[in-house]
RNA sequence: GGAGGGAUACCCAAGCGGUCAACGGGGGCAGACUGUAAAUCUGCUGGCUCAGCCUUCGGAGGUUCGAAUCCUCCUCCCUCCA
């Protein structure tokens, strides 16, 4: 293992807040692997970057050996999880649940080293503790202190409804550090309360509180309001690599430094030396978003493919090329034809035919690169039709007759 | 248990008998400008067989020539009292 000074480089990096420094600085001297406990929803089976920021940091501290333990809330989801601001999620059926696990592992291995970590359910012992357990558990903790956390103290304050079984998520979160005998919990900075519950649970039981760690919540696309699936904002681990580095370079600049914080694992030197020489006008900051985007597209995808995306992206965008693998879609069409907006839905590249007219009043839609400005152009059926709508939106689409 | 307030399109929020497919803001999409940036400007933002028609204002009935707007019942949320 590295000196105790390096480690603990590596511990605080992009690290939001550790708590407490000084017991983590006391457990690395003991020279172990420590155990290191992230708990996640099995709601959402969808990692996206905002997900990796802690993923990663799971994985620079298996690098120092430590014991990694990748946990599944399956028992509170199985419940429903109201751990989102105020909406509350529907229960998930155990083979949601399932599914989702199975699609984590898949993802989680792309960034996590699948020998050295640990996969637990909470269910393993949360279903034994049973209704008694469960509220021996509850009394341990009053509702003065539940409604210190800053969320429910806010839906207290304005009159939002706070179900009882919200009282228990942060107490379940807790029992589990207590049940893995966690030396180390991360999470995001929304999670310093329920972190800190696991402390307290754990003194209680008579071991030695686990050092949180929290990571800072990434920002989505908008570069304002957090990365999530609902909101539309994200990148998607899965997202084809031609996507995501489209994605990464349609961000703003100044969340481009943020990205490179959190997600790049070139040295914070490097990158504050890229920010300096674009700020100064010597590097054009688009070249800077390029190597981000090839990292990034690299590390989830192999690597030479952000290489791969990025040419891609130059003849399509720089060139304005169209891409090599356009999308196919079959639109069958009478003989009397069809008329265009009716054709883009059909082709899925509008939601209605009224968006469709929309689309086309504004200038938006081109065939084989042509635009099209009148609404009742009739497609008849015939050769294939590069259709295009907006920037984005292009399709090949085939018209046989009906 | 009692009294009162509220539910409008993706979100917030006007409207309180016809001129309302419904003001305004946000978000989203598109066009211009660019580095598919950001910022800015402009347009669109229920559906359709689209200069017209059809279905929307928590749900179900009713009054009226005509209702998001009035009445009745129901559901849900909030506040105060107990």
């Amino acid at each position: 293992m590295m000196e105790l000074e390096e480690q603990l480089e590596v511990f605080r990096r992009g690290a939001d807040e550790i708590l407490v420094e000084e017991d983590l600085r006391e457990r690395l001297k003991e020279g172990r692997p420590l155990r290191i406990k992230a708990g996640f929803d099995p709601t959402a089976p969808d990692l996206h970057l905002g997900h990796t920021v802690l993923i990663n940091k799971l994985r620079q501290l298996q690098d120092l050996g430590h014991h990694i333990i990748f946990l599944i809330g399956d028992f509170t989801g199985r419940i429903g999880d109201p751990s989102g601001k105020n909406a509350t999620r529907p229960p998930l059926s155990s083979e949601d649940i399932e599914r989702n696990a199975a699609t984590y592992r898949e993802q989680v291995f792309r960034i996590l080293d699948p020998e050295r970590t640990e996969i637990a359910f909470n269910s393993t012992w949360m279903e034994p503790l049973g209704a008694a357990g469960m509220v021996q558990l509850a009394s341990r903790h009053t509702v003065a202190r539940m409604l210190e956390r800053d969320d429910f103290h806010k839906r207290y304050h304005d009159h939002q409804p706070i179900a009882i079984h919200e009282f228990l998520y942060p107490l379940i979160q807790g029992y589990d550090s207590v049940a893995l005998k966690a030396d180390v919990e991360l999470g995001g900075t929304d999670q310093k309360f329920n972190l800190l519950v696991g402390r307290e649970l754990q003194k209680q039981e008579g071991m030695s509180p686990q050092v949180i760690l929290t990571m800072p919540i990434l920002e989505g696309l908008d570069g304002v309001q957090k990365m999530s699936k609902s909101l539309g904002n994200y990148i998607a681990v899965q997202d084809a690599p031609d996507d995501m580095f489209g994605k990464l370079m349609s961000i703003s600049d100044e969340l481009m430094w943020r990205y490179y914080e959190l997600l790049s694992l070139r040295s914070m030197d490097e990158v504050r030396a890229a920010r300096r020489a674009a700020e100064a006008g010597e590097r054009n900051p688009r070249d800077i978003k390029f190597e981000l985007g090839r990292e990034l597209v690299d590390r989830f995808h192999g690597s030479g493919k952000g290489e791969q995306a990025q040419a891609a992206f130059v003849a399509r965008f720089q060139k304005n090329a169209l891409p090599d693998d356009l999308p196919e879609v079959t639109v069958r069409i009478p003989a009397e034809g069809m008329l265009l907006p009716n054709v883009l839905k059909a082709a899925a590249l509008v939601a209605s035919t009224s968006e469709g007219r929309s689309m086309i009043r504004q200038g938006a839609v081109r065939i084989a690169g042509e635009r099209v400005e009148d609404a009742s152009t009739n497609i008849e059926p015939g050769e294939p039709l590069v259709i295009q709508v907006g920037k984005r939106r292009v399709a090949r689409v085939l018209r046989p007759a009906a």
